[in-house]
DNA sequence: TGTGAAATTACCCAGGG
DNA sequence: CCCTGGGTAATTTCACA
């Protein structure tokens, strides 16, 4: 899949992007040290491998009624495809999660659940209880978000 | 302040810009049922009401080598203001650290790290050890990444 | 809200180092 | 693979009705 080696200005653009993605070309350029058109160039080149994967506007989670994120532990019943097969028939089912990663160890999947107050999350938690069968199902309730950045860390200072 | 009293279609236009930003203004308002300037002006105050915080570029953590991602727990030696202090100190030291959360129950707070591969995850694991006192520090390892969106759920049904 | 026009910006050609 | 410089189309931005 064509070259997959990113150089430091390659990184640089990305570091930005990932902050800012509002960012004109001519100002993303300059600060990378470039000019307009390869820079241009080398976005559209990050687009079409798939390295930037969409350009999304983050929203204040409070200020839309998002009150309250719960991580939600599960614990398979057996540890059968057709078991997960199943799980990841029901997690579409379900707008408030938006996250869900498989896991090592212990807990099976872990789900990063938004909603709007505690009621909407017992709601919730019925019914996906309700919809999959689970061994065990633990939830954790965050208190405060301390620190939240979709921009990942990527080295811009070596070549 | 201000109005925190979204209508339909400024939850629609947030729904939208969550899933994709670069949508043009002009294509936006066509869904929302609006024609541009009105359109525009409620994204410019949604915006101003620092309701849309951020636009970024979403980046394919594989891609720039991003292939391990923990979620640690952390529980602190004690509960006093001067651990917590620490604690917010020490944080933005590791470029590592993507999410912070306090929690409630057992853990005091969960952390999202992203490193290349295991050796670099201990890596972290030891700087943050030494540079931080905790009772207790559970990582917990994501095999595999099943679902991620930084789109928050939105009713857009109701009025 | 809507219409229209100006200022920016994205996009995409050349030719040359 | 970089730069300069141009040109067009698209978009944002902001007059004003």
């Amino acid at each position: 899949m064509s070259t997959l080696t990113l150089d430091r200005i390659d990184r640089k653009i990305l570091h930005e992007l990932m902050h800012d993605a509002t960012l004109p070309v001519a100002q993303l350029a300059e600060r990378v040290g470039l000019s307009q058109t390869p820079c241009w160039k080398r976005v559209q080149k990050l687009e079409a491998a798939g390295i930037i994967t969409r350009r999304v506007a983050l929203v204040d989670p409070e200020k839309i009624g998002i009150g309250l994120m719960v991580f939600v532990e599960i614990e398979a019943t057996d540890h059968s495809p057709e078991w997960r097969a199943e799980f990841r028939r029901v997690v579409p089912r379900f707008t408030e999660i938006v996250e869900v990663y498989r896991m090592a160890g212990d807990i099976d999947y872990l789900l990063k659940v938004a909603v709007s107050d505690m009621s909407a999350f017992d709601e919730f938690y019925l019914e996906l209880t309700r919809a999959l069968p689970c061994r065990n199902i633990t939830s954790k309730f965050v208190m405060e978000t301390v620190q939240t950045t979709t921009a990942l860390p990527i080295d811009v200072a070596t070549a």
